[in-house]
DNA sequence: AAACAGTGCAACCGCTCTGAC
DNA sequence: TGTCAGAGCGGTTGCACTGTT
């Protein structure tokens, strides 16, 4: 048969648990020690079965266990340990101190898995939700043609899906780039040879390794201890002649889209120079030229900037400890919103 | 002021996994 | 190898509290 049921379901209480109760489980376990929890109860004197004494003890009673809310350092540890060990809530407390699992996981479902829906992100991937918007109609747009999509390839570069991932906070200045760039794309045709598949390839192959996270980035680029955090399903960008095909093309670029790791963890003073040398080499070269144009910009600064109230670009963002669920929040939101500086020339990326 | 809805949290349930015996 | 206890986990419930109408 099965195994026997923890205690017997008969007789015994539950609910919450009254100050007696917990003083003759406190009494009991100073004297024994927290061990053999089925005979506990009855050795005890207690009207509960082991499993609510253990979990009363370890969830609540413990002397180790620290009462309060979760201060800002917390709640950012938590973020960070689940975008790395998940949902193993017991790994999470075992890096924060007196906080237990239940206590943890709680505390994610009711305050940072809600936040961090509000916000865009995805509280399972820690990746951005771009579900809004809604790339599969803007690559229908008219007014978009593949030549324009092939040259938004260049946006895999993982700095460039950073980039573009923003931009769903503010998906027509996305369009009217597009539309400003394809009137200057019909220009470019004139001037420059259309190339060939292979020659497409091997210039990608060879000289943008983007797909790879390790080497996606140039020596100028970078990357404060971030790499880590590109998914892996960004491998699956290759620029071969598949991709040329504007559906698969499509699939691709929603798929790194809705990939793209853009972790809040970015805010933290991870400070990215994308440098026009990233194509200048190529067969994209920069469409204003300037090989030495390059865009210093904090995603501490971007990240942290509300919509409503651009600020400049390097403003930097001072998180004041808030005690409030609105100083939190406030800081929260700012810290997962991203925007475009003014001064970040899209024709670099494009 | 009362009714109602929303929220947060402690606690529980059922299940799986692991290690000891 | 099978059984058992402890631990861990995801999901859920119940209740108190708070805000809104």
């Amino acid at each position: 048969m099965g195994r026997s049921p923890c205690c017997e379901k008969n007789g015994v209480k539950k609910g919450p648990w009254t100050p007696e109760e917990d003083t003759i489980l406190i009494q009991y376990i100073q004297v024994h020690g927290p061990c053999n929890w089925r005979a506990l109860p009855k050795n005890a004197g207690l009207q509960r079965c082991g499993k609510s004494c253990r979990l009363r003890w370890t969830n609540y009673l413990r002397p180790d266990i620290k009462r309060g809310r979760f201060s800002f350092e917390e709640e950012e540890t938590i973020i960070q340990l689940h975008s790395v060990l998940g949902n193993k809530w017991s790994a999470i407390a075992a890096r924060l101190p007196g906080r237990t699992d239940n206590e943890i996981k709680n505390y994610w479902n009711t305050h940072i898995r809600k936040r961090l829906l509000r916000n865009g992100i995805d509280p399972v991937t820690h990746a951005p939700r771009l579900d809004h918007l809604d790339l599969s109609s803007l690559i229908n747009l008219p007014q978009i043609n593949l030549s324009t999509l092939l040259r938004l390839q260049t946006l895999l570069n993982p700095e460039a899906l950073r980039l573009a991932a923003s931009l769903q906070e503010n998906p027509e200045v996305l369009l009217a780039k597009l539309q400003e760039h394809q009137l200057f794309n019909a220009q470019l045709q004139n001037q420059t040879p259309v190339f060939q598949t292979n020659q497409f390839e091997n210039n990608f192959d060879q000289q943008i390794p983007l797909c790879n996270p390790s080497t996606a980035l140039p020596a100028s680029t970078t990357h404060s201890n971030q790499s880590h955090l590109m998914p892996e399903n960004m491998g699956q960008f290759s620029m071969n002649s598949e991709n040329l095909s504007g559906q698969t093309f499509q699939d691709n670029l929603t798929t790194a889209f809705e990939s793209a790791p853009l972790m809040e963890n970015l805010c933290y003073g991870a400070s990215y120079q994308v440098q026009n040398d990233l194509t200048e080499n190529t067969s994209f070269q920069s469409l204003n030229g300037g090989s030495n144009n390059s865009h210093n910009f904090s995603f501490d600064s971007v990240l942290s900037t509300p919509l409503s109230s651009p600020t400049p670009l390097n403003s930097s963002s001072t998180y004041i400890n808030g005690n409030t669920e609105d100083e939190r929040e406030s800081y929260c939101s700012n810290l997962l919103k991203f925007e475009i500086p003014e001064s970040l020339d899209f024709d670099d990326f494009m």
